[in-house]
DNA sequence: CTTCATGTAACTATACATGTTACGATTCAG
DNA sequence: CTGAATCGTAACATGTATAGTTACATGAAG
């Protein structure tokens, strides 16, 4: 059962997970977390890691263990959990060579170089304005406007 | 004889064969392209063919044919090649799921899109800025700096 | 001690640009 | 008209990274 997969959709799945564990009391497991994202738990397990490597969240095990976030939603942005899943590439487009001896490739990746690290920083900057805290207001206002709209 | 490949590196390629068209008298063959860009003739061909679709440049065959430039260089825009290729995905990151309907995931995919989405802008305005006329003369520059630096 | 849950290794599946081989179609030299 | 040169294209192989899956060890709670 293979769903169509052709993008890094780590920071997306960790974001849905950390505002799915900031609505819940308690730890949340793998197995719910993989059933909320519609993903296998041990996937969820490989990549929540990373974020416990980086200090966001912390598992216990056993008996009514899980994943708890163990930091403040206003102190964790986008930007911080793009680097705690190994800062992955962001463009699907890039240069044939990078180091190129060949004038013509230098001029050619100057001005492609140019134009990704001007993206890249602006898409990193708003990564960086963007918190948890932020993701998780936005919710909020989403389920109020449901409601209302149901009423 | 692979090498480490992880991106489109198509925009790129086309580019540099563009920018050796440009500076060769005569039609150019898919082999000597493909030696240039160190790349196979066939994938030549193949990428090339998509310009060919595009009305920017004209093969022949036979005898003496080969690629040449069917466009004035000045009027030849990163975007239009990039468009010419297809617009292939620009982003290696992406949502999980693109309609989810929980209320949870659109916030989250709300935040990203609308970073990845600025970010696009950027890149395509950029690339819309930049001419094959551009990038011949910053050649033309690094070569006449290449040979004063020589004497 | 049994059960639940994480931690991890090992393997498979998928998509896609690129590499490679093969052959047909076309053009030109002689 | 024959043959070489060259594009056009189909078919298949390769490499890579994420994601899916299976299996089992580790540890905590009751």
């Amino acid at each position: 059962m293979y769903s169509y997969m052709k993008r890094d959709s780590r920071l997306s799945s960790v974001l849905h997970a950390l505002l799915h564990m900031a609505e819940h009391d308690g730890p949340m497991t793998s197995e719910t977390l993989g059933q909320c994202l519609g993903a296998n738990p041990v996937v969820v397990r490989r990549t929540m890691g990373l974020l416990r490597e980086a200090g966001l969240v912390s598992a216990e095990r056993g008996h009514s263990g899980g994943w708890r976030i163990s930091a403040d939603l206003k102190t964790v942005s986008l930007r911080q959990l793009h680097a705690a899943l190994g800062e992955p590439a962001i463009f699907a487009i890039g240069n044939r060579n990078e180091t190129p001896e060949c004038l013509v490739e230098q001029a050619v990746n100057a001005a492609l170089d140019k134009a990704f690290l001007e993206a890249e920083a602006l898409l990193l900057d708003r990564f960086a304005d963007v918190t948890l805290a932020d993701l998780a207001a936005d919710f909020a206002r989403r389920h109020a406007e449901r409601r209302a709209t149901r009423d």
